[in-house]
DNA sequence: TTGTAGGCGTTATCAG
DNA sequence: CTGATAACGCCTACAA
C-alpha cells in the first residue's frame, strides 16, 4: 500500500501538493499536477478513505439503514439510493435494524461511528424523539416511509390512503357496488391508512361501508383465505373483493378457486404492494403499485440537496401509489 | 462527540488506560476500570470507528460485493451473511459491482480502501486472474458462486450439475420417460452445468438425449413460451418438462393453459431456484432450491475462521441443491 | 503555486 | 498495572 508520503518523495514534491492534486480543488500548476500523477501511476496508489475520513471528518458516504437485506421492498429502496448516489460519486454503507430498537439504534450509532455524512433510514422500533434527538447530533438521519413532523424535511414517505382510495375506486368504475374488505392488523399505520382510503372512495361515491363485508386479517395468505371463507359462509352478496396486500390477495384467489369461484367472472379482486408474483398469479393480479425504487432516488437527491448542496433537485417527499390493472378484475354484469 | 481524551481526563487516567478498558485486552485493576466506565456512561462516550481503523488497521468490518441490491437470489446472500457476522460481532459493509468489470474492480478497491477486514464478492465480469492477483495482497476476498481453483480455500460454489439432474431424476422416478429439456444460454456456466445433470440423469437411466426434445431458450418467460410452442408445433411426443430456471417454467405454464393443456395430467413441469413465485403459480411450480442462505452463512463462517481465527466452525464449500416437490408434477400414466 | 507543521481519535510500544 | 509518546495516512490553515 503506497501512502501519500512516497508519492511526494518520488514526484519530488510536498505532501500537501500532492493532497491538493488529489482533491483538485486548490491550484496546482500542470507540470507538478502531471509529476504528480505519474508518481501514483508507478505506485500504483489508492488513497486511504479511512485516513482521509479522519482527517476531513466527511466520508463521501451515506449509511443507509433498513430492517431486511431481503425483500423487494428494501430490494428496490437500497437501489434506487444507491444508483442516485454512485451517479454522483458517492458510495454507501449497508446496515440492518430487524425492526428491534436496540438493533437500530446500534446501526445507526454504528453509521455514524463510521463517518457517514449522512443516514438514510427504514426504521419502525425506535420512537419519534430519539429520532428529533440524533437529528440534533452532527450527522442528518432521513426517514424513508416515515413522518415525524418535527424533522420533516428529512422523511419521504408514502400516500396509503390514497392508494387505498385507488383500489376501491378501481373496482367501482368498473360498475361493482357491493365491494368487501380485507385488512391488515389496524395498529400498523399503512393497513389503517389504507382502509381509510377504501372508505373516503366508498363515501364519494354514495356506497355506505358495510360491516358484514369487513375482515380483518393477518397480511399473510391465511387472512386472505380466512376472510373470504367469513363472506361466504355468511352468505353475504358481493361481486368485488380489495385485499389490503397481494399476499392475502393471493389467499383469497386461492380459496376461490377451491370453491369452484370463476375468477375474475364470479368475483373481481384487486390487491395491494404490487409484489413480484402478483404477476404471477392465476389470473394475474390487479393491485396497487408502490414506487419504491423512486422514493429510494428522491431521499439519495435530499441527501444530495441537502448535504453536499447540490442545487440541481427537485424533491418530492410525499409520493403517491399508482393502479396496475391486470386480469382479475372485470366488469360487474347485472 | 466525545473523545479517549476527555474520557481520561474525567477518570483521571492516561490515554492508554482507556484504551485497554475500551479493548479489554491488557489487564487493568477493577478499580481504575470502573473509574473509566463511569466516566465513559456520563460522556455518553462512543468510540470512532475511523480512528481506530487507522490506528489499528483493523476495522471489524467485512466488506460485501453483489452486483445488484435487490433480487432474492442477493437478498439472501446478504441475509445469510450479514446473520452470521452479526452474532459474531462484526459488521458489514455492502456495495455493488452491477456485473461490470469497472464497477466490480472499483467496488473491491472502495471496499479495500474502507479498511475491511475481508471481502466477500460475488463478481462475474473481472477475471480469474485479478481476483488471485488482488488475493495477494493484504485484504483477503472471498468468492461467492465462483470456482477459481488457485484460491479454492476462499470460494463457496453450487453444484448446478446436481441441481439439474435432481431436476430430471425427478421426473423419471414419477414413470416419465420423454423429458423435454429447456435450456439457459450456454455460454452461462450454471445453465451449461444443469443441461450436464440433465443429461446424465437420461444416461443413468438408459434414456438417450434427444435433440428434439431439446430448446434453448433465455431464462426469461419468453424462453420457456417458445420453447413449449417449438416442442408443440413439432408433434413432438413428451410427457414431462423442464426448465433451467423458474421465469421459463412459468412461461410454459401460460402457454400450456392458453392452448388447453391440462397441468400436471397433460404435462408435469418442474423449474429451477425456488423463487418466491414458484410457490404462487397454478399449479405450484416443482422446483430446485439453492441454499443461497446457507451459502452466505457459510461464506461468513469462513471468513471468521480464516481471518478472526476462530475456530468453531465446520466448512462447507460446496452446496448441493435440493428438490422442492409441489403440484405440477404427476406420475405418468401410460 | 508550493511547502511546513499541527491535528483528526485511536492503538501500541516502551518504560516505569 | 499504568503512563508517555510515537505512529496510522491524510487534510488544512498558515507561511513562504
Amino acid at each position: 500500500m503506497a501512502t501519500i508520503y512516497e508519492v511526494s518523495k518520488l514526484a519530488g514534491v510536498s505532501l500537501a501538493t500532492v493532497s491538493r492534486v488529489m482533491n483538485n480543488n486548490a491550484r496546482v500548476s500542470d507540470k507538478t499536477k502531471k509529476k504528480v500523477l505519474d508518481a501514483m501511476q508507478t505506485l500504483g496508489y489508492r488513497p486511504n478513505a479511512i485516513a482521509q475520513s479522519l482527517a476531513s471528518s466527511r466520508s463521501n458516504s451515506i449509511g443507509i439503514l433498513v430492517s431486511e437485506l431481503h425483500g423487494p421492498f428494501f430490494g428496490q429502496m437500497m437501489s434506487g439510493i444507491e444508483a442516485a448516489l454512485r451517479t454522483a460519486g458517492k458510495h454507501v454503507i449497508i446496515t440492518t435494524g430487524h425492526s428491534e430498537e436496540d438493533k437500530e439504534k446500534d446501526g445507526i450509532e454504528f453509521l455514524i461511528g463510521r463517518n457517514c455524512d449522512a443516514i438514510i433510514a427504514h426504521v419502525e422500533a425506535v420512537s419519534d424523539e430519539y429520532l428529533i434527538d440524533i437529528n440534533k447530533g452532527k450527522v442528518p438521519v432521513y426517514l424513508m416511509s416515515r413522518h415525524v413532523d418535527a424533522i420533516k424535511d428529512k422523511c419521504i414517505s408514502l400516500n396509503d390512503e390514497v392508494g387505498g382510495y385507488l383500489a376501491t375506486k378501481t373496482l367501482i368504475d368498473l360498475g361493482h357496488r357491493q365491494i368487501a374488505y380485507i385488512a391488515g392488523p389496524q395498529f400498523k399505520a399503512d393497513a389503517s391508512n389504507r382502509l381509510q382510503g377504501h372508505k373516503r372512495a366508498l363515501a364519494e361515491h354514495n356506497l355506505s361501508f358495510n360491516e358484514d363485508l369487513f375482515f380483518i386479517g393477518d397480511f399473510k395468505e391465511t387472512g386472505g383465505m380466512d376472510g373470504l371463507r367469513h363472506f361466504l359462509d355468511n352468505n353475504y352478496q358481493f361481486s368485488a373483493l380489495v385485499c389490503a396486500n397481494d399476499e392475502m390477495a393471493s389467499g383469497a384467489m386461492k380459496y376461490a378457486r377451491e370453491h369452484n369461484i370463476v375468477l375474475p367472472e364470479q368475483l373481481s379482486i384487486v390487491g395491494y404492494d404490487n409484489v413480484i408474483f402478483a404477476n404471477y398469479l392465476y389470473p394475474t393480479l390487479t393491485t396497487i403499485d408502490n414506487p419504491v425504487y423512486e422514493m429510494g432516488r428522491m431521499a439519495a437527491q435530499l441527501v444530495l440537496k441537502q448535504v453536499y448542496q447540490q442545487k440541481k433537485h427537485d424533491i418530492v417527499q410525499v409520493f403517491e401509489p399508482t393502479v396496475i390493472l391486470r386480469d382479475s378484475v372485470a366488469h360487474f354484469n347485472h
